[in-house]
DNA sequence: TATATCATGTAATCGGTTACATGATTAA
DNA sequence: TTAATCATGTAACCGATTACATGATATA
């Protein structure tokens, strides 16, 4: 079989599904972009066409909700067969380590090409998306949802490590981008008074 | 214009030929993969095609270099046109944000549904994984280029502090990774045990 | 009045990966 | 003798993104 029947992020919203309970597709991209942002990322369309995927595979189904002057809602509850799939998914072999795309990073690496001022500033909105990031991180521990399958009482201890993970990520990111920037407000001055030396 | 002319990983390789001098195809992966591994991957034959768009840019120049028992080697020089580039690209608004894609951290919050051992050899498997990343990490800081638009004495500034944070951010993340092994490992004890409470 | 949100999707395209082809050299 | 490496690339495909379409409701 060449064609893969699921991917990570077709298990990423199967597995969301089982926190949610019933859910349309427009609202499980909302949960998606809270629960999932520290390691995968979906478009709508995506999350469209993963739910038919599944729906394909019966690890899903989907029922019908009318609307008053709205198009119909479908509704998608996991199967136990989709359960099931969770579970087989977990004793397989990842299939690629993690990757990281970071524009940034990448312009700092070949920062001695920037004109004076470009790369700080690049630097600088970097630090201010990263600080909401922690921002909607240390927000999203308040509500995490409980375990369906284990004690329901407790918030789900696999989200609470995984708040964990952004918040000590975003934080080791943060204070690498500060040092970052102090270097590159340093290179800037240096270019900007007349050199002493050469 | 909608297609695009130039992406994140046609300024990486790039940036790369300004260190190396003249490359072929073949050797900037390499190169990539050692310098760029932090924040970007790219396959063999991504490199040549981002050679061939450049080629066609005027950023790079191409010169064929005849081989006994071997193909012919292309090997590519960056143009001051490139160096251009590589300066406006500095001065734009970065199209994308962090993307990261881990299929390790999605096992894990949705770790509850798997078999006993399943979890704990996945981060086994991660651990393993992110100690060889570091170790490759401290052996790249040993043999940093110099920037040859600066002080070519010195190991360049940016690529230290590249270095810096990818060693930064592994140890993060292996911290975080035995958290986790040690939380799914009592997990598996306390299900083989025959349970107390319930 | 204009924009944003709710809610669904399709079509097209793009960026990236995999598979394949070639053939000599070197190491196990 | 087998496998890996050097060195180049093409073709096909796949996963993901973008743009577009629809139309009501709520908000500014």
């Amino acid at each position: 079989m060449s064609k893969q029947e699921a991917y990570p992020i077709t298990y990423g919203v199967l597995g969301l599904l089982v926190y949610t309970g019933a859910q349309s597709g427009y609202d499980l991209k909302q949960v998606f972009d809270i629960a999932l942002a520290p390691m995968w990322n979906a478009t709508q369309s995506q999350i469209y066409a993963e739910l038919r995927r599944m729906d394909e595979l019966g690890w899903v189904e989907m029922e019908r909700q009318e609307q008053e002057n709205r198009p119909d809602k479908k509704v998608y509850r996991i199967t136990p067969a989709g359960v099931a799939a969770l579970e087989e998914w977990q004793g397989q072999h990842p299939a690629r380590g993690l990757q990281m795309r970071d524009e940034v990073l990448l312009r700092f690496i070949f920062g001695s090409f920037a004109r004076p001022g470009d790369l700080a500033r690049t630097l600088r909105e970097a630090i201010a998306d990263h600080e909401q990031r922690v921002m909607r991180y240390r927000q999203n521990l308040e509500c995490l949802p409980a375990n369906p399958l284990e004690d329901a009482s407790r918030p789900d201890p696999y989200f609470v490590l995984m708040g964990s993970f952004a918040e000590m990520f975003e934080e080791t990111y943060l204070r690498w981008l500060k040092m970052a920037l102090e270097f590159a407000e340093e290179r800037d001055r240096a270019k900007s008074s007349p050199p002493a030396s050469q």
